[in-house]
DNA sequence: GCGGTGCGATACAATTTGTTCTAAAAGTAT
DNA sequence: ATACTTTTAGAACAAATTGTATCGCACCGC
């Protein structure tokens, strides 16, 4: 019943991704092998093996470690244009800012070819899709948005269009076109003010 | 003064190109190596390093060969939306049925650090996402949009999201999820029909 | 202290990646 | 057709990568 819990095992489990994950960042997944953390750690090479017996399983696990970047609970107390740039500035953060931004092409080619890589994505996107709903869900309640909003597909274009900016289209990030950005999806989901 | 211009250096290259890109399609990025190249063509291993010294030269190679996939010309005949469902039906089409379509993603982890594919997406997007501003640009001569309408961030949501989906979220990019697509983005674009 | 377990080190095999050399084949020029 | 040049095929070889197996040692929990 009671775990062991040689604290030895997740000391080194821990070192090793840590380092992984820079080494990711800085030279590419094909720099993350057993021999590359192994030198970068002092670890010996073949107890990496031992924790991660195949290349990929090594590499997968990376990948989760920067895919567990700080995910932002949504923020659902309104106004609905302040939770959104809330969510959203978030969004920019994470991509310009954490492991999860420097990282995430590699991911996503890595998930044409390797399922487990492409359930980790999908759960994240999911994620944070969920979050930006429950945003507008919130909004919808307290009667800030059109009743014919389609908010599903909204919340989906809200995070696509920075995505695909600037991982695909490499195009600028930045607070000047977020708020454009914001007030886009304002402007389709809220009631005009009356004048 | 006169290029000598050997046939067979061409006839190789092409030969090889070709070869390699049916590879990268079916057996991802890590498959296109010199020694899958030869033996699938019959091709000497030591001539196709001749050819690409390097293995990343080779990949690069046929990444450029996949992103110079058929570029739809648009479509500005009217009305509005059958020219935009044509559009975006064509980017369906590229993105689920083309070498472009199957590679995009590992070309785009490739610009995160190569900074000539990078200049490849950027100029292929580009064209892109021109090609749909020019779709509302004559809808909006033909007064058939709203004179309040962002074109520019709307023609760029219209393509962001079927990228975004299919490579980043996983999620399905079907005729039926098209069409809702389509709805949407009309919707915002166009004035009300009078009831 | 004791048994068990993780760690480090080494040795080894198989594959991949890249280089080099030579002879043969194909192309170009005269 | 002949002479010259360039490309190609093939093989031998080196180096790095990927993975396995074994050993003694150090550490952990009890």
């Amino acid at each position: 019943m009671t775990r062991p819990k040689d604290p030895r095992l997740a000391a080194t489990r821990n070192l090793a991704l840590d380092v992984a994950l820079k080494i990711l960042h800085e030279n590419g997944v094909l720099a993350v092998t057993h021999g590359s953390v192994s030198t970068a750690t002092g670890i010996s090479r073949s107890t990496l093996y031992r924790h991660w017996p195949k290349l990929e399983s090594l590499r997968n696990d990376v990948f989760l470690l920067a895919a567990t970047s700080p995910n932002f609970p949504p923020k659902t107390n309104g106004p609905f244009r302040a939770d959104l740039a809330w969510m959203m500035g978030n969004l920019l953060i994470a991509l310009n800012e954490t492991p999860w931004g420097q990282v995430a092409p590699q991911v996503v080619a890595l998930a044409a070819t390797d399922s487990q890589a492409r359930a980790v994505i999908n759960d994240f996107m999911r994620d944070r899709i969920a979050s930006v709903e429950a945003v507008f869900a919130a909004a919808g309640e307290r009667g800030e948005l059109l009743e014919s909003a389609p908010v599903g597909q909204l919340a989906e274009m809200a995070i696509a269009v920075p995505y695909f900016r600037k991982y695909i289209a490499g195009l600028p990030l930045d607070r000047e076109w977020l708020d454009t950005h914001v007030d886009l999806i304002c402007r389709l989901a809220t009631k005009p003010a009356v004048t």
